[in-house]
DNA sequence: CAGGCCTACGGTGTCTGCGA
DNA sequence: TCGCAGACACCGTAGGCCTG
């Protein structure tokens, strides 16, 4: 953290039955240690959500969260030890070490018997000043050799403070005031949440009622409210969740149809594959017996132009033999022997 | 006459008691 | 057990009165 206050101070004035106390923390830690009814938790728990926003609503001031004690009492009290009018003040003092820094918050409170209401004003220290230290928040009256502690006004305490921080007359201010010097949160009601969970996590019952439930109703009390802007991211998830949900089923559903057509498909295909195939074997099948009978053919073709080459050769051979024969005849008609046979043809005819 | 004080009033938050 | 109405106290503001 770039800037850690830690408690190191916390002061009461004039406040219930102290008139001038002041708690050092070590560490940014206390330990009250006393018996029952001692004042243990008024002294702290009431006090610190009181100086952290101002606000002095019974409930808010007891631990038990009962409203029986206002904050009229705490500060004039009741019988022999009440006062008739009381200017309180109450301070914390937070330390940043590693800067060597201060910051006080408190507030004043003046109320009289019989006057309705208490005044409160608010202040912060920011320019490293320290309450006791630097300057007191009353001013000394010696009467009779004794001392008494007059508690500074409001316009007091502001003429003393100055420039060296702030101090308002109103709750709410106070609250905004303490927020932006201590604590920092962007929004102001972040503040108040931080607030309320103290005041929740505070509670008696944590110890006196040690139920789950108890402890759980705590707990969900003491969470802020969802405002509509926080909630609408997850809406919109929510909402796209849903539909991307629909989506799937109806993807899912078109899966299922998609497989039963796939299958079927795939029966239809097979059987189709089946009957290609059977075409393809049966036409190897004949090509293979076409191309055995090719050869045989192609065998037959060979042998028969072989003999029509022979037979060629014979027609030739014969042809010769034919002219060879043809002459002869023609010189034998020629021969004296044929006149002859001419002359005897032609006696026996005459004859 | 300015600033402080007081009072009234509307709004808000919390608690409590009552009835379903 | 839950929701609702009423009571209560406080806050913030406005306006009038008081006082140094």
């Amino acid at each position: 953290m770039p800037q850690r206050w830690k408690m190191n101070r916390a002061g009461l004035l004039n406040f219930w039955y102290y008139d001038d106390a002041e708690f050092v923390l070590e560490d940014g830690r206390l330990i009250l240690r006393g018996a029952n009814s001692s004042g243990k938790s008024v002294t702290m728990q009431s006090f610190i959500p009181l100086v952290l926003d101002g606000d002095k609503r019974p409930w808010r001031l007891d631990p038990f969260g009962s409203r029986d004690r206002r904050i009229e009492y705490y500060l004039l009290l009741d019988g022999e030890d009440g006062h008739n009018e009381r200017t309180a003040y109450l301070y914390l003092e937070f330390q940043d070490a590693d800067r060597e820094r201060y910051l006080t918050i408190g507030i004043g409170l003046r109320g009289r018997r019989n006057v309705a209401g208490v005044n409160f004003w608010g202040f912060v220290i920011t320019d490293n000043r320290r309450i006791n230290k630097d300057f007191k928040l009353y001013r000394s009256e010696h009467g009779s050799g004794e001392e008494t502690k007059i508690p500074l006004t409001r316009n007091e305490l502001a003429a003393r403070i100055g420039e060296g921080g702030t101090v308002v007359t109103e709750q709410g201010e106070y609250e905004r005031l303490v927020n932006k010097h201590l604590f920092g949160y962007a929004d102001e009601n972040s503040y108040g949440e931080l607030l309320d969970l103290l005041i929740q996590l505070r509670s008696p019952k944590l110890s006196k009622d040690f139920k789950p439930t108890t402890i759980y109703e705590i707990l969900t009390g003491a969470l802020p409210t969802l405002q509509e802007d926080e909630l609408r991211p997850l809406e919109e998830v929510l909402g796209e969740m849903d539909e991307i949900a629909d989506h799937l089923a109806e993807l899912e559903m078109h899966r299922q149809e998609a497989d039963k057509l796939q299958k079927a498909y795939q029966t239809y295909n097979e059987a189709l594959l089946l009957s290609a195939s059977r075409e393809v074997l049966f036409r190897h099948k004949e090509r293979h017996k076409l191309a055995v009978e090719l050869d045989a053919i192609k065998g037959k073709i060979a042998s028969s132009k072989a003999l029509i080459t022979k037979a060629e050769h014979e027609q030739n051979e014969f042809l010769k033999e034919e002219r060879s024969i043809e002459g002869r005849i023609s010189t034998l008609a020629q021969h004296e022997a044929i006149s002859t046979e001419d002359e005897l043809q032609r006696v026996k005819e005459q004859i």
